[in-house]
Formats: structure tokens, sequence, C-alpha cells
DNA sequence: CCATTATAGACAGGAACACTGACTATATGC
DNA sequence: GCATATAGTCAGTGTTCCTGTCTATAATGG
């Protein structure tokens, strides 16, 4: 039987690193500095789960189902997000006048204000990776993301 | 009471796309993919969580103990993938010579082959994105990522 | 050599997150 | 109207990761 005796050091992955990975790492860094700083500014109770629903909210004001079919998430999981989020003063539920089966959901002054600060705080981290990164290097980063975004997106759900 | 009534039809988070969600995107979709083309090759038993084995595996065995460290994970939550995958044969514990309370794990066969296939698929993902989004471009995002990934992995625990 | 302290890992319990299935109430289309 | 579709809820489950506690072994300092 073989045994594992190579000593190298090295794992195999660190050999080859995937796009996978190297997107992940910077993700990760980065949601966890947003939240840690939005606990920090106020926004104990806001985790990472409700972005589903701050990220894809209207002005105007969302339905669940809508909400739900943007986070790709079931109407369950986002149905409890909102209880939550509605329990916690950051969003109001009215019922939609067009259709008595249906609730919009609308952020309330602190949802905006939420929803504000954590712009802010991305921004901030932003500005502060770049300057170490280099402003040219983050501009190229930002750009070359921006259109693999814009491809994936259009190509999610085949149109019917 | 100021009502939600704004109907621009665009969340303020698509006015201003954070890094963290241009990083989230498409790390979803790659996750995705990968893990359901696993699946469809004879890996159906491996989960998304276990990565954090496969990724920070060394070819000669690893410490749990290390492997949570590199994962950042716990100890227990490592224990936990660890036992999964030697119950499913992907990896196997031996006693470690050189300390009582350890125990190594290596990979087995099935592990090593696993781990070939997923890096493959992750080849094959990102070139038929690559084609998709233009060589160059992917070849920029390529290079921009593994500098931010190291800027980032630099500053992960200041050196004591 | 022994007492203290640190480390490797396991056991128990729980929180967060997202799922499926089944259900009620309302809307829509013929 | 009746059949079907849709909005949302209720109940239950699985995955992933956590904290706290414990045992066994190792390392260290008199």
């Amino acid at each position: 039987m073989e045994r594992c005796d190579d000593r190298t050091g090295r794992t195999l992955t660190e050999q080859e690193r995937t796009l996978g990975a190297l997107l992940r790492g910077p993700y990760q860094v980065l949601a966890t500095r947003v939240y840690g700083e939005l606990s920090r500014r106020g926004y104990a109770d806001v985790r990472p789960a409700h972005g589903a629903v701050f990220r894809h909210i209207l002005p105007e004001g969302s339905r669940i189902t809508e909400l739900a079919d943007r986070a790709q998430l079931t109407k369950q999981s986002m149905g409890a997000l909102v209880d939550y989020l509605r329990d916690h003063g950051y969003v109001e539920l009215h019922p939609d006048p067009l259709d008595g089966r249906a609730k919009r959901v609308c952020l309330t002054e602190r949802g905006r204000a939420l929803q504000h600060t954590a712009l802010e705080i991305s921004r901030e981290v932003e500005q502060e990776l770049g300057s170490q990164l280099g402003l040219r290097r983050m501009q190229r980063l930002r750009e070359v993301l921006e259109e693999l975004n814009d491809l994936l997106e259009n190509q999610r759900v085949v149109p019917g």
C-alpha cells in the first residue's frame, strides 16, 4: 500500500490556483469586513443572508416572490428573511392593492440607512484594497468583473 | 408617513455594483458548475464544504488541526468533514508517529482522483468562460486576482 | 521526575441558512 | 363558475459551522 510521503509541502491546488479559489478568497475577506463593520456601526442584527433582501429590493418595494426569484431563493426562505427584517425594523409589509394575495415589502427609514451604510463601507474597503493593490489594477479588476457579471447574467435563465 | 413609491425599477445596489457583489456572482456560478459536474462524474457524495479538505491537504498528508487552521475552520468542523470523507473512501487516517495525540489525514486513490477531476473541471469552466469573455480579458482577470490574493494572504494573520 | 500548561482531537448541543412538501387564500382564463 | 395558477405560510429536514467541555498526550520548567 502506497503511503503518503511526498514531503513537498505544497498542496495540489496551490500549484494550480483555480479561478473559483481566486474569486472566493477576496469575496470572503470583503464580506467579513463589510458585515463586521456594519456590526460596529449599529447594525449587529443584520447578517449576510439578509443581503439577499437589501440587494434586490426596489425603491418602491417588492413582493416576496419577486425577491425570491431575484435572489434565487425559495419563497419560504425569503419569507423568513423578510419576517426577521420586519421584526427588527428594517422593512414594513403593506398589502398589495393590485393583488389580495401579495404583500409589498418596503424598506423603512432604518432599512434605507442600513443600505446606505453598507454601500459606504463597501466603497471604503474597495478604496483601501485599491490603494494597496494599485488603483490601475483595481480599475482593471472592476472592469473585467463587470463584463464577466454581465456575461453571466445574460445567460442565467434561457429566455423563453 | 412616507410611502415607498419611487417607480424607478432599479435597486440601489444595481446602480452601484459593489466589488463584493461582482466577486460573488462569478464565484457562485463557478462553484455550482464545478460541483454539479463532479456529481455527474461519479462524485455525488462530495459537497462544497469538503473542498476545505481537498484544497488544503498536503500530498504527504496533514493533521486535522493543520487543515482547520488553513481552512479557517474550527477543529470540530474539520473533524466532521474528515470523518465524512473517511466514511466515503476519500481519505484515510493514520496515527501520527511523531505525536500520539494526532492523526494524519491522507488522500486515498479515490481522493486523489477526485482532486484531479475537480481541477480538470475548473480548467474546463475557466476556458469556457474565457472563450466567451475573451482570452485576453480572462488573462487580465486572472493576473489581477492573483495579485489581490497574494496581497490578502500576506496580511491575513499578522506575523508574530 | 513530576507538576503545570499547552495541544490534538472527540462529544454534545445549538444557531444560521436554505431546502422540500403540503396547505390556504386569492387571481386568472376559459 | 370551475379549473388552474400564483402568493404566501406552516411544518419538517439537511448542511454547515459554531461554542463549551472533555480526554489523552506532549512539552516545559523547576
